[in-house]
DNA sequence: ATCTTTTTTAATCATTTGATTAATTTATTT
DNA sequence: AAATAAATTAATCAAATGATTAAAAAAGAT
């Protein structure tokens, strides 16, 4: 009945997933053909339906997991009462930084698929409460507050910062004439300039 | 032979592309029926493959439109030789976000279907020697000269500035907990906040 | 008015695609 | 080893979807 774990990742239905998760955050749930992920998989298309029913199922699964995957260890900086906003900023452009250059494909997939489900998927996932009542966000309110600005504007700039480049890449990497690797190097540059760029931003004028 | 074009914006043919345009750009390629744009356009559907001959071919035009809608007008702004570069920023940050508050889907659109299409749709719309060429390039390069810093950076912030709130607008709305109306108003302020963030940026440490 | 061309419609086609079924193979239990 | 359960496969289904066709309607030309 169980399957032995000695692999973990060698289980049909962990084959599957992986293979949906690239396919569906490559393509998106709408060009995603279950024969696509199947192939990846390298399984037949029916045991698809034999382990998630559904594409549609298997699609939710994927869903949350990814942005699990974009919200995991962010809960923890964005908490600390010792650090500096500037030092949440570092360290949170510098993980998500790491994780984006491995996931390139994350954030599009995400906003394209929440642009298109206006369920609550981010109210589901906790986004919300983890972010708005964090140490992180009543730093920026009082950073806000001085410059009578409203604090989303901080936020929205933190998270343009570090997330829009990958989701631009192939703009960037075109207009900058720039290969794979380059592309690489400027972001890993970025991990240090996000914070100081954010710093100059909060005391601007 | 020709239709008479009194009304500009009447003629079946019109019809048929401003209802492509809508629901491509909302909804992507894969996503869009041919039925929902035959629908939208109040048309039957035989038609769209009369005046287009496939959804492809009519995607194709309708992407280019697309990207031109979002290029055109910059490039006046990025060639004038006599403004500073906070002067452009801020004429690019205003025009676009206009642009923007009118079309809020069209960056997710052109940045979805631009990954899935490596193309080289942008090469053919001249996006790069737009930028590259332009006055607007060189001041950035002059700033980032003295920095020591990637001048792609500086382009790269300012469009994320810009764009990136429109492309993640479900998930700043839902944080932030703000109505429609809340979130264009924020887009105003910003118009005039960008460019006094970037030059702070350039300007940095 | 008659003829020709263009536009529009309803019906249908062929393919794709998500899903199911029945049979076969493999693993587990007794 | 026999019996039972789980996993896998090939074949097929039904609905969706892009596209075409033949006929009808509308517009334009003679």
């Amino acid at each position: 009945m169980k399957k032995q774990k000695k692999e973990v990742d060698s289980t049909t239905e962990e084959k599957i997933k992986e293979a949906a998760r690239v396919v569906f955050t490559r393509k998106g749930y709408a060009a995603a053909r279950t024969r696509d992920i199947a192939e990846e998989a390298g399984i037949n298309l029916a045991l698809l339906n034999y382990y998630f029913r559904s594409k549609e199922k298997l699609f939710d699964i994927i869903m949350m997991e990814n942005i699990q995957r974009f919200i995991v260890g962010a809960k923890e900086i964005l908490a600390d009462e010792d650090t500096s906003l500037k030092d949440k900023t570092e360290k949170i452009a510098s993980r998500y930084i790491d994780m984006l250059i491995l996931n390139p494909d994350l954030p599009l997939f995400i906003l394209s698929e929440l642009r298109a489900n206006p369920d609550q998927l981010v109210d589901k996932m906790g986004v919300k409460t983890l972010i708005a009542k964090s140490n992180y966000f009543q730093q920026l309110k009082d950073a806000a507050k001085m410059q009578k600005v409203n604090p989303m504007h901080y936020f929205m700039n933190t998270m343009a910062l570090i997330v829009f480049p990958f989701v631009a890449s192939p703009m960037i990497m075109n207009i900058g004439n720039l290969k794979q690797a380059d592309f690489i190097a400027l972001m890993q540059e970025r991990k240090k300039l996000i914070a100081k760029w954010v710093e100059a931003i909060v005391k601007a004028k």
